[in-house]
DNA sequence: TGTACGAGACGAACGCCGTTCTAGACGAAC
DNA sequence: GTTCGTCTAGAACGGCGTTCGTCTCGTACA
């Protein structure tokens, strides 16, 4: 293409650079993220800090969801799953859930990254067994513990990013809770009334309210779904995949 | 500041344009994310849509994520916040929160919206009124009904956000389904028998039992708390902002 | 031993994004 | 009639994910 004079510079100045890994990348990402919250987690930075460019990461990674995936996952290693083994079940579930949110509370970026993403790698799907088994061994109906794991990873994920936010956006959380401070006593008496209550707590107490109310729930609810249910669950597909 | 040849086009090749307006910022953009979901909800393309620059918008909106607290919020105020009035505040409660999940799940980009920004316009705090209304009114502690409608809100947009990335991105969820549909047996034995009810239902059941499961969890959980504790709620401000 | 091949590395570029700077245009107030 | 402040824009900056085409290099095969 270049007609011109040749002069192939000789691309020999390769320093022995460590060869990347998929490991090495995810790493890295996972340092990032601890460093900067979630904006330090893009596939530029990334690769900068690996002294290579963007394009060399897609050997390894399909793209940035994907590895938003593998480092959640990463993360998730350091839950610890097998706290109170011997305890009873509802201390133990406590347990777990405590050394989740404190995982993701761990490193700045987590718990954002938690909530906008899903992770299906063996440590999720490891903490995902340790519920199960501790509202089973409890004596919960199956298919309750199924839901009722969704519902407290839900919940947990949510406390924990409102918690980081309330962290790292001390500005935004507060013109929120200035905004509730004023509502007017007429018209929004309750708000107005119960604004503080509505803000209160760094999570502690809160947290751990919470959790009481869902094991409640889940124990002492209504109807638990059967799982064998006439089928109308699932009809086709979807009803409005547009 | 041009010396050459003057020719100063006149700029009065304009045809009435609409003068914009932060309602009608808002509006475009609400639009915008009912057609395209959340990338749709961009300065460029709402500008774009409204026949200028990104920069005329900057007039108007501090920022996008102002933009996105403007949105989310307008948004809301097709909740029926006065569904069910005379009824018993159980059916009541189960009625605003499944229209707010409705509204939620109208428009592609909402429930997505939902998670990440939290609105403090008149409409979300209307509708925190209203809940607030309905489970004082049931004989819950204030305390208890402040923190309880965070729990509810959150629960209630998590499912909606599920089901909305369900519809969506069918794909991405269709993965994960299949990896935890392939846990092996030993070593993951309850995911690997449950993998059906973790991601069953598309929500209508679901969501239902989840409703209650927190209404009964917040009613019945052992200790509400008192609002009048001891104070080591909230020592200074932040124990550790880094 | 020589050679072909394929995976990995990588520079460059594309199109998108939010935000800021700067200069004009215009209506209202003095 | 002039000044002033708000609104309108064009242009640009830096950053982003992703793709393309090329180059290098270790390895397997002949």
């Amino acid at each position: 293409m270049p007609g011109g004079s040749g002069e192939v510079v000789s691309r020999r100045a390769r320093p022995a650079k460590a060869p990347l890994s998929r490991d090495g990348i995810v790493a890295t990402g996972l340092d990032l993220l601890g460093e900067q919250g979630l904006p330090g987690l893009s596939l530029r930075k990334i690769a900068a800090a690996l002294d290579t460019g963007p394009a060399s990461l897609y050997a390894y990674v399909a793209n940035l969801e994907e590895l938003r995936a593998l480092v959640l996952d990463k993360a998730l290693g350091d839950v610890a799953h097998g706290v109170g083994q011997g305890r009873e079940w509802r201390p133990r579930l406590k347990a777990i859930l405590t050394s989740y949110v404190e995982v993701l509370l761990a490193k700045p970026g987590l718990a954002p990254l938690a909530t906008t993403t899903i992770a299906s790698g063996p440590n999720a799907m490891r903490l995902t067994e340790s519920l199960l088994e501790a509202l089973i061994g409890g004596g919960v109906d199956p298919a309750a513990a199924a839901w009722g794991v969704d519902l407290l990873l839900l919940q947990v994920t949510g406390i924990a990013a409102e918690q980081s936010a309330r962290r790292s956006q001390g500005d935004v959380m507060g013109r929120v809770a200035k905004a509730y401070a004023e509502a007017p006593a007429h018209e929004l008496p309750l708000v107005h009334a119960l604004h503080k209550e509505l803000f209160s707590g760094p999570g502690s107490s809160r947290f751990g309210w919470a959790l009481d109310v869902l094991i409640t729930g889940i124990t002492q609810a209504p109807r638990p779904p059967t799982g064998s249910e006439p089928g109308h669950d699932r009809p086709g597909h979807d009803k409005d995949p547009a």
